[in-house]
Formats: C-alpha cells, structure tokens, sequence
DNA sequence: CTAATATGCACAATCGATTGTGCAAAGGGG
DNA sequence: CCCCTTTGCACAATCGATTGTGCATATTAG
C-alpha cells in the first residue's frame, strides 16, 4: 500500500503543467494575479492545469509558511458524555463555518493526561484552544493566556481576570431548583453532588444555600453526599442519605446521572417517586419527560454553551484581544413535571 | 494581542544555545545521536538547552519534512449523538495510545457537507480516515480507498470488496427483536424505520422479514412507516400506523430515538405500554430501564464498534496492507426488560 | 613517522507552499 | 530614435524540521 500510494500533486505540477514559475502559479490560485500582474491568460492557463490535475494545495505546507494552521483544539473530559458531546459539536459546526479544523480530545477526566493533551495540542501549532479543565490544575491554562494563545474555558472555570469562561449559571439553576422544593413544602433534602471543588458543583452548592437562606431555613450540610457527576456516585450517595435519613423527603441529583443512580437506589429501597421521595435533576435528558416518574430538572442550553464558546474564541482571533467580559453565564431553565410532590 | 504573543522556541535556538548546528541538535534530540557520532557530552548540552528553552518542535515543519502528519480524520452524522459520540471516543483514545491526533467533523446527515469535509481533511494529509457514510453518495470514499489511503468505513458501509466496515450486526439483531415479538404472540406488528436505503436500516428489515419467514407468518410491507432516525419520523410514524391499523399489538423502532416518538404518540393516543401496545427499539440507552416501561432493546456494543474501526485503521497504517477481512460484524445483545407483553 | 581509519560535527538539500525583489520585454512620450 | 515607465513573470529566501554527505581533527596501525 504505501508503495503504490499517488502521491498528490504539488504546486510545482501545476506549475510545470502550465509553463510557469511556481511563484506565479501560487499567485493565480491564490487570487494574487492582479496585485502581482499576472495577465489574465496566464492566470487561466494554471487554474486549467489545476483543474485538470485536481490539484489540493498542502495546507501544511501552507500552514508553515503562513505560521497559520487554521486549527482549534478542544480538550474535554469525555467526549462520549452527550453534554461534552454537544458542546464539541456546536463548536466544530462553527469552526467549519469559519474554515477551521477541530482536533478533538479527551482527558478522560485526568489532569495529567490533559496536560499532556494541551501540549501536543500546542506542538500542533493550534490557533485557539477551548477546553472544559478537570479542574485540578490550571498552571498550563493560565501559561497559555499569558502567551496570548486565544483559549476559552467552558462549562468550568477559573476565576482568573485574563481566563474566558462559559458556564451555566449552576447558582441561579440550583436555586430555583431548591426553591422549588421547598416550595413544596420539603425540609429534609439530600443533595446528590458531583464532583467536589469543581465550579459547576461548588456554585449549585451556593446556590442551594442561597435557597435556604432566603426562606429562612436552616441547611444541613450532612445531607450533601456523593463525589462524581456519574451514576454510581449517584447510586451510592442515594443509597446512603436515605438510609442514614429516612426522614429525607427529597432528592437534588447534581447530574442526570446521578439521578439515574438515585433511581436505582430509591427502587431498591422500596421508595416510590414522587409518592414516597421526590427527585430533581441538575442537566435535563431528552428521555426525561418518558421516566416512570417524569423528571422536573434544570435544563442547561449546552448548544448554547458552545456556540459561544466559539464565537469568543474566534472573537480572539480575528480581534487579537481578549473580549470585554471574561465570564459568560448561559441562563438555565427549570423543566417542571412530575418527579416532584406537594408535602406538609 | 497577535503583536506580543511569543512564538514558540524552535530548533535553531536551541542549537544555537548549546553551540552545535541544526542538524547536530536535531539528532540529538531524536535519539540518534549514535548513529551519527554525536559525542554524549554534546548531546547532553543539547537536551539541557532544549529543557532550559522548553523547546517542543513544530510537528507542522516535521510532518511536511517526513510526509507523515500522525493526523487521522473522522466525518460523523452527527458528533451530538451518543452513538456516534462513543464511537468517537474509542476512536479518540486509540489514536491518543498511538501518539494520533484525531480531525473530527460533522457532516450533519449531509452528502454534501460530507464530501467537502473529506476533501479538507486530505488537504491536511490526514495518515487515515473513518467515517460514517450518510449514504448518499459513494465515488468520494472509494476512490481515497484506490488511492490507498487507509480508510475505514462505520456503522454504515458500503458492499465493495476495497471497503473495510464496521457494523453491528443489524439483521441479526433485528431478527432477534422480531422472533421475541412473534413467540409473544404478536402478529400484526409495525416497523417504525429509519432512514431508507442506508445499510443499517436495509439490514434490519432483512432481519425483521427473516424472523417472520422462519415461523411462516406472512409480513405485511404496509406496516412499516417512517423515514428517520430521529424522534419525529418515529413520532409521526407511530402515529400513522397506530391510527390507520388499530389491530397493531407491537411496534418495533429502528432507533431509541424513534421509540420516543413512539412513546409520545403512544401516550396521546392513549394505548398504555406494555398493556395496549408491546414496544422494543434498536439500540439501547442509560435511561432505558428507568421508562414507565422499561424498554426491551437490541444493544449495540457501541464502544466496540468505535475500538475495532480504530484498529483497523492502525493495522492498515502500520502494514500497508489491507486487512484479509472486510466486513466486521460486532455482536448485539438483547435486553429483556417489561416493554413487552405476551397475547394470545 | 606516515598513511589509514575513526570520530565529531557542519553544510546544504528537502518537504510544499508564500512572498519580496529583480530583470527582461513591451509600450509610450519627447 | 532614445529613455522611461509599465507589464509580466522568474529567482530565491523563508517557515522549522530531517537527513545524506563531506570535511576536518584525532586516533591507531604499520
């Protein structure tokens, strides 16, 4: 195979086939004949001779001289997770628009191998670089922003003056999500978090005190379990508050997988939602309006999240300079149905 | 911002530094020092230059200069779907073991969009690309496979002795689906398919058509409805069928997304599931066991599919060869859980 | 002590494009 | 008819690495 593979045609090709320099035919493809007066006839004759040879100029060749690779790197902790996996869509549907390239990561939810990742990234000559951090370190993040290397954070940031980030507003969502509980009359509600000391948990944390606070109700930090945003941590911390609290009335999942989890731990306890436990979710699923109990959650626009995230990042490019804002809140919305029950 | 952005070290500093030539640091860097007579103490004083400047070469100046860009590119439907989102990580992550780094597009469900993005990605001289076909058109995939560039076709192929493929098993699985339908005692059954003509979607009415004629039960084609994979063809698919041929006891969706609509329809029509109306659906998903009825589905093992185009696509790499196989069929399972319920 | 070999490294070409500059030939004015 | 300007294009450097070859100096053999 690599012996017999056609190499592909080069410039000098095209140059040769037309009777020309190849300084030349560079100017009539690359639309330079007039400013470097190439005659019009000899600008036809080579994009003939292109044509004919199908000739594809070597962006890497291209991308050297030029020093511009028209390539973006994004860097995610799983990129099967349908969250990550909307959020990487949105920006390479943008990055096509713009006629960039998106080479795509993941971190597998390790620092280690993202900073592994962000360096061969870099070594790629990537023009921009948006990555969602594990959240561990963040030396090789704010390294990068002091060389200039246009770089968006999203869905989890950093408060750093020169770092751009987008989230969800996860305060104002988890609010609204505890202020709807208690609205309901709950008291006694385990929160099911995610990942600790990462931003989206951290700021729903506040949020749900926020709740409390502003009803005058005491928050009890016992209740908070749970270490990852996946579905076992969702099981166990389920299956945990509400053995050790069977006066909990409630549950605030901090992910849809853990939500998950914690319907698999209700069920097993013999806990019926919404009759004998009520149940709110943190990120909305397109399969939670069809559960046994259908699911009231707070919806994150992650279609959103991206978008912007790429348009910053492209806004850095094309200006040069870091935008205005640094931290972008997409809104959430609270997806009421029927996971939750009336009490007191 | 572009003004003061430090460009990168490159090797000349770093032979400069340590008082050698380019070509001397060159081979010192890359382990060859040996083979041409560097002496240790001058390769020492290269790598401790190299360290103190943080030299990381360019891969761009390296890939034009060796012809070997360690670049694959991927084309997907649509990188926001969980399938194909898995299959994206496998792929991903065998690339990340074999220093690869991987171009990963979305063509959107467009024939169009797809051939254009295959184009980009050989401009980039991409070592290798997987893609999954939307179907329409095929000349674009079969001449990079005359060209012998190593191409491995997922999820949907084409039937061409040069095409190497990865598919689940439809008709297998679609077979099984049936079978268990009819020993449930359902009879009159509708298909609620997915897009017409693309080699999944054929496959699985080969396998629903196989199961009916092992039991010598007559199949009726005027049962089958839809045109997508998505949740609408199956929601106005479901909906047709249901309204113009009551009698249907079961419905068979192609897709997860397509029991949704399934469900959605099923509920306005008010025919409760499993009671009125037996459903199972192609492909499986986290949630499904956690539905009002928990679903019955034929799983795909996803992440196999994504791993083994991946090895595919090295081994063709490595050897230069195609591989003696072409057509690799991974094995699906079905889950049995309460969707269905036994008649007659 | 001289010739042959070994050692250690630099020079320069190359990958495929882009781009500043220079040199002919053609055209125009006096 | 000569000089000057314009037209049309080629030469060569460059981006940052890799690699074949050649030339000194040091070492060993005879």
């Amino acid at each position: 195979m690599s012996k017999s593979t056609s190499k592909p045609i080069t410039l000098k090709q095209v140059a040769a086939a037309a009777g020309v320099s190849l300084s030349t035919a560079s100017r009539a493809l690359s639309g330079k004949a007039e400013a470097y007066r190439i005659s019009s006839t000899t600008e036809k004759s080579v994009r003939d001779a292109a044509k004919k040879l199908q000739f594809s100029p070597s962006l890497l060749a291209r991308s050297l001289r030029s020093q511009r690779t028209k390539l973006w790197g994004i860097v995610l902790p799983n990129i099967a997770n349908p969250f990550f996996a909307a959020i990487a869509r949105e920006i390479a549907l943008t990055a096509e628009e713009n006629a960039f390239s998106v080479l795509i990561t993941d971190s597998q939810e390790n620092s280690e191998t993202e900073v592994h990742l962000v360096e061969q990234l870099l070594a790629r000559q990537i023009e921009g670089l948006i990555v969602c951090p594990v959240g561990i370190r963040n030396q090789h993040l704010t390294k990068i922003a002091k060389q200039k290397l246009p770089l968006v954070l999203v869905d989890r940031g950093f408060d750093h003056k020169d770092l751009v980030t987008v989230t969800s507003d996860h305060r104002a969502g988890a609010r609204a999500a505890t202020k709807l509980l208690l609205e309901s009359g709950h008291r006694t509600i385990g929160i099911l978090q995610g990942l600790p000391d990462t931003l989206p948990n951290t700021e729903r944390l506040v949020g749900v005190r926020e709740a409390f606070a502003l009803q005058n109700i005491a928050f009890d930090p016992a209740l908070i379990a749970g270490n990852h945003f996946d579905e076992t941590s969702g099981y166990q911390a389920a299956g945990k508050l509400l053995s050790e609290y069977p006066e909990i009335t409630a549950l605030f999942a901090f992910s849809n997988q853990n939500a998950l989890g914690a319907l698999r731990a209700a069920g097993e306890l013999g806990r019926k939602i919404p009759d004998d436990l009520s149940l709110i979710a943190f990120d909305d699923h397109p399969f939670a309006a069809y559960l046994a109990a259908p699911l009231t959650s707070v919806n994150q626009d992650v279609s959103q999240l991206g978008r912007v995230a790429a348009r910053l990042l492209m806004g850095q490019i094309k200006t040069g300079a870091l935008p205005e804002e640094r931290q972008h809140r997409i809104p959430v919305q609270l997806m009421i149905r029927a996971s939750i029950m009336k009490i007191g």
